[in-house]
DNA sequence: CGCTTCAATGACATCGCTAACATTGATGGG
DNA sequence: CCCATCAATGTTAGCGATGTCATTGAAGCG
């Protein structure tokens, strides 16, 4: 069934029909209501991929994301479109992992579809995709971003400035020994990199540091905790790249005796759910992915509307003091 | 940049180059090779809109799942995205919540963009919604289905009989005293009237029964322990609906001090991480999510491709007994 | 009353691609 | 040597909507 069909139905031409579904104050009353009944009654739905190439407004949003099995970025993608589906658009899902092959592949099939934005998740890697993102001339909001990588539209924080937080904050409550347990995702390594920098600006030394591949998990976390010991001395204090890692850590101390903050303290990263839950409850740091997610795809549809918007938002990323350190 | 700029820089008519991007082996060596070095050098993206409108052939298959925020649920769409996207396709997310509100505009709207496919996360509720499915003429999968409404093609696994196994299952291993701790979504609900079946049939009765809204937390998990212990004899056993409840439950236990599986035992559901990192490890019910996901891409896309397909699938729904009942 | 103005509606071309059919020229069999 | 055949390429006409400009008629005004 197309427009047309509708059309001959109310007895009016196919523009009318059209106006009545995207721009109904262009009509009288009258008219209005005969068209709009005429489309109830026939079921009519719009065929939204001719209108989009006719007007050439897709009203697609295109979220590229590593993954949503973490958490984290589900969270942020659920905002993301959540808002956006308000506003009308669709968001077509890319999952990119995390490593950059088939980045540009997936990024050049999608920018076929035309969307009107796109929204990413930490920083492009090859050269290649930037440039076909710069050549679509469409805003492109990042989020969770190094901050090495300038994308057009960025809503995020500083990782290096969290790592450094973060190490105040363990020298500030007395710890004197340290030890990492990270993902080696790009984020994950600038914090470490704070992190570090932040003991060195306070005379102390990382004592041990474990990288592994993304995404995290709980057991992981449970694995690291038996060669962090070895390495770390006692009353040391550890900085985990994921509440994930973090509760790990804490469920095997729970199962190998081993207090938690006395012996060792714990920071994780994310402020999960899990993490609130755990017992002693994690000290973390605390990133509003949900609001991550609803300010950028509130820049998109701003700037889309044509309103003049800053090109950087910061959301704050706040260490929360709990029963782990 | 049109397709007929590609072709005028190549020498040869739009279709040509049409065909050396979708069906290089119509084209003789030396054609395709100077068209792709064109589409190459000039960075040429197709407009999939303008060509899903002309071809009919949208390649995108709309997702519509209750929310991403519950692991569960990212898992899948996870895996079934991933498919989807080696299979040349795009998904579109739509993200429906757990009420059937906006449910039929949702589906509407997302089937404006002429999806080839769709893949359904429960069961449509609104009867609009329903015809405007069958209206559509595309194949739907769905999964995590209840038994009741039969979509075109079905992915998944009874949830009664989940529910009566679970029942079975403690039943054999001495229990005599049951709760259920459940979100209250069409699916938990199901299995919890096959595992109040499953009981009956052994004359035994369900002692307490909490429901709470999806999604389920394990905060709420932790605050349903203590009327549990209240409302249930000792050496009592709890269904959950989900993992996190159950992990909420046994968390809150560590903290008391109450003994699991010794004065209360706990069955889960979902096999998610967490349930396999907690300690004791959890007793749950394992449906494997990727798989079904999997299952799922791969349905729509051999259907697509005009295959003939079993209009049911079963993935295997088994209980892992571990160390909490 | 004639002219402007504006609200309401319509006609037509167009968006960028591909389906369907047409054409071309080389190949090979009788 | 002619003609059927087939591989390789081209021509034309849409796909189903909307942008743009044209048209109509009623209202307002001096």
């Amino acid at each position: 069934m197309r427009i047309t069909d509708v059309a001959a139905a109310a007895g009016v031409s196919a523009i009318t029909v059209s106006r009545a579904l995207n721009a109904p104050e262009l009509l009288s009353k009258a008219t209005l209501r005969r068209v709009l009944s005429a489309v109830e009654r026939m079921g009519y739905v719009p065929n939204l991929t001719a209108g989009a190439l006719s007007s050439r407004r897709s009203r697609m949003i295109v979220a590229i994301v590593p993954t949503i099995a973490s958490p984290m970025y589900a969270e942020t993608l659920q905002a993301f479109t959540d808002v956006l589906s308000q506003a009308g658009y669709h968001v077509v899902l890319g999952l990119g992992g995390f490593d950059g092959r088939d980045e540009e592949q997936l990024i050049t099939t999608l920018l076929g579809r035309q969307p009107e934005g796109l929204l990413l998740v930490g920083a492009v890697q090859s050269t290649g995709a930037r440039r076909r993102l710069a050549e679509a001339m469409i805003p492109v909001v990042q989020i969770w971003g190094d901050a090495s990588t300038a994308a057009d539209l960025q809503v995020g924080f500083s990782h290096a400035s969290v790592g450094e937080a973060v190490a105040n904050h363990l020298c500030d409550r007395g710890y004197r020994a340290f030890g990492v347990v990270s993902s080696d995702d790009p984020r994950a390594l600038e914090r470490l990199e704070g992190f570090r920098r932040g003991l060195q600006r306070r005379g102390l030394l990382l004592a041990t540091q474990r990288l592994m591949p993304p995404p995290s998990t709980l057991m992981e976390g449970r694995a690291a905790l038996e060669p962090l010991l070895r390495d770390l001395p006692r009353h040391g204090a550890v900085f985990c790249s994921s509440d994930l890692l973090a509760a790990g850590l804490l469920i095997e101390a729970g199962v190998r005796g081993v207090r938690i903050p006395g012996e060792l303290a714990i920071c994780g990263f994310g402020d999960l759910e899990i993490g609130r839950a755990m017992e002693p409850a994690l000290t973390t740091v605390s990133v509003d992915g949900t609001e991550m997610g609803q300010l950028a795809a509130r820049c998109l549809v701003d700037r889309l509307a044509g309103n003049r918007i800053p090109r950087r938002l910061s959301v704050p990323a706040e260490i929360i003091q709990r029963g782990t350190t």
